[in-house]
DNA sequence: TTGAAAGCGCTAACAG
DNA sequence: CTGTTAGCGCTTTCAA
């Protein structure tokens, strides 16, 4: 039952066939110049003994031609947000012949390193990065030897590559922005760890509205650092609980703002909120989120797109791309404040 | 800058410190035997001309000893469930120090095949599968050639591997049971392509627990082959515009009951419902919604220990584990019929 | 149209 | 402790 012992290679195809490994591998490769009967004993033996061809052994002979594998490293490929983008990179290596590695880094440089050295070993012929904090230096190496390599959702630090991303300052300013307009003074903050690129942008865009509209930043008001949606969902309990309570809240990504609704609770109707990154069902909650959404599809799929043309041989300068972002307004960013809270405010 | 001419090889290095290759690669690998000294000087030659170990050649030449790369397919990596799956799996694969080659399927046979056959030309040394309906005598090659095969979510139609899955048609059972004990006797059914295992083996769970209760399934309260969320909302909301509407409804995945939400809009309270796999903020709306849940990580990482165990020697008959479901009771199920609606039922 | 020889980069098995 | 030889499975090159 078990045959395990060994898989049958060319030379198996040909002794069987009567041919020599060469015209197998004419065969196997559709080339032209074999005999139509020829070609048709060794498709014979082929089918008899199910060889199949060693990829790994052919791209080690050809050498330079590539592997026809890339490498896609993530955050988390369980948030659906990397998921999409993930599937988009999947799509545009699919119409390219390419296979995808898939890793995801969980946020910590030397898990990002020990993937992407796995990917190099395996000589991918390009990177796909959605790159944690922290220096990138140590991919110098891969990229002089010809290694490509595209950034996407984040660049990377200390490096300078095609980069994909959308412009977070703005996208946080114009939901800041949104609710200011909206009446609201005091205005939360839920954010991931500021070190990331993403989360720090953010974070400045909302700092950015708050002072185009003349006001500071209010410590109390804001809290850095959350990793899941229960920390989301703790700390927005306890900036209600508090004595001087905001009348509105950013989430800067989406677990914040599904962290929060679960925080909230029923009270939710009570508070304004705006979230970055829009999210399943936002739409149907009560009331609907408003969101700056991104299309993280959109995303992966130019990134996967800027990485195959480095791949073909484009050499030019690197790029950064700029995605839209889009305002979704949906009923939970347009609440007003109270008048009780106004009249807290103005006292 | 693009020097991306050949990259250093362990002849290179050897060149280099002055030694041979062979004391390079017993370096590279960490074998004992070597002078310190003489270690220290590859080591300085490796990172002075940048050297990676190639893998390709390496597995190529160590023959069986594998490849540390295992392929997944599953049916579309942008579905949360497939991803937090995917996650789970690329999560044990790490602690084995395996890559994971990933592409997803889009419930198409002939993709899954190229898939397939993509993976095992790289040599994988397992495949995890979500199996698209249809026959999968092609793995029967693959399977005889010694790589291992594990199926997840759904067994392979005339392949006998080892599968990881719930019991589809139990969950729709108690889903169904639960409204049938809340007093409704008129029950929509939303599901996918009755071609696909679990959806099958839930549409039989629905009829089996309606034949329980002495009730016959209503085909005109049943939707079959909806395959998006827009498809469950346009079919929801024509099944209550009829008639004689269902006072309750069985949605027989993730995707259907998000898509009813959608399609029921603010009447969402009036009508009670059931779902088949737990969501994101299903907890959260109005009202919560009560699903038969599943864990799609537990799933993932049942399947890859599984295979791993396979990949080790595990040579004892094929298994078919079968994990637990949950009835998570939040509301939405637990609506009766009206009075009105029981007195048109008996009428 | 077909085949023989050489070698991709690496490591197992043996020498020294 | 270090090096030599051979060869993994395939393709390139050149000869028949």
């Amino acid at each position: 039952m078990e045959r395990a012992s060994r898989l049958p290679t060319m030379r198996d195809v040909a002794r069987q066939a009567g041919v020599s490994v060469m015209t197998v591998s004419r065969v196997v490769n559709g080339e032209p110049g074999v005999l139509p009967d020829t070609a048709a004993r060794v498709e014979l033996a082929i089918r008899a003994i199910g060889y199949q061809r060693n990829d790994m052994a052919r791209n080690l002979r050809r050498g330079a031609t590539g592997t026809q594998t890339v490498g896609l490293l993530v955050d988390d490929l369980a948030n659906p947000f990397f998921a999409a983008l993930a599937r988009a990179v999947e799509d545009q290596a699919r119409l390219r012949g390419s296979l995808v590695l898939i890793a995801s880094s969980g946020d910590d440089l030397r898990r990002e390193r020990e993937a992407v050295q796995a990917f190099c070993a395996r000589r991918v012929d390009g990177l796909i990065l959605v790159p944690v904090a922290g220096s990138h230096r140590f991919l110098r190496a891969a990229l002089d030897r010809g290694t490509k390599v595209v950034c996407v959702d984040r660049p990377a630090d200390q490096l300078r590559v095609d980069t994909v991303a959308v412009d977070n300052r703005d996208g946080a300013m114009r939901a800041t922005g949104h609710l200011l307009a909206h009446g609201h003074r005091r205005i939360g903050y839920l954010g991931d760890r500021p070190e990331i690129w993403t989360v720090k942008q953010r974070f400045t865009g909302f700092c950015d509205a708050l002072a185009a509209a003349g006001l500071t930043p209010d410590p109390n008001l804001i809290r850095h650092g959350l990793r899941t949606r229960e920390d989301a969902a703790a700390a927005v309990a306890r900036l209600m609980a508090a004595q001087d309570p905001p009348t509105a809240v950013f989430t800067s990504n989406d677990l914040m703002s599904v962290g929060a609704l679960g925080g909230l609770g029923p009270s939710a109707g009570r508070i304004a909120m705006v979230g970055f990154d829009d999210f399943a069902l936002a739409d149907r909650m009560t009331p609907a989120v408003t969101v700056v959404a991104q299309d993280p599809a959109a995303l992966g799929a130019t990134a996967a797109q800027l990485l195959f043309a480095r791949i073909d041989g484009d050499t030019s300068a690197p790029r950064d791309l700029v995605l839209l972002t889009r305002l979704l307004v949906r009923g939970s960013g347009e609440i007003a404040p109270t008048a009780a809270d106004r009249k807290s405010l103005t006292a």
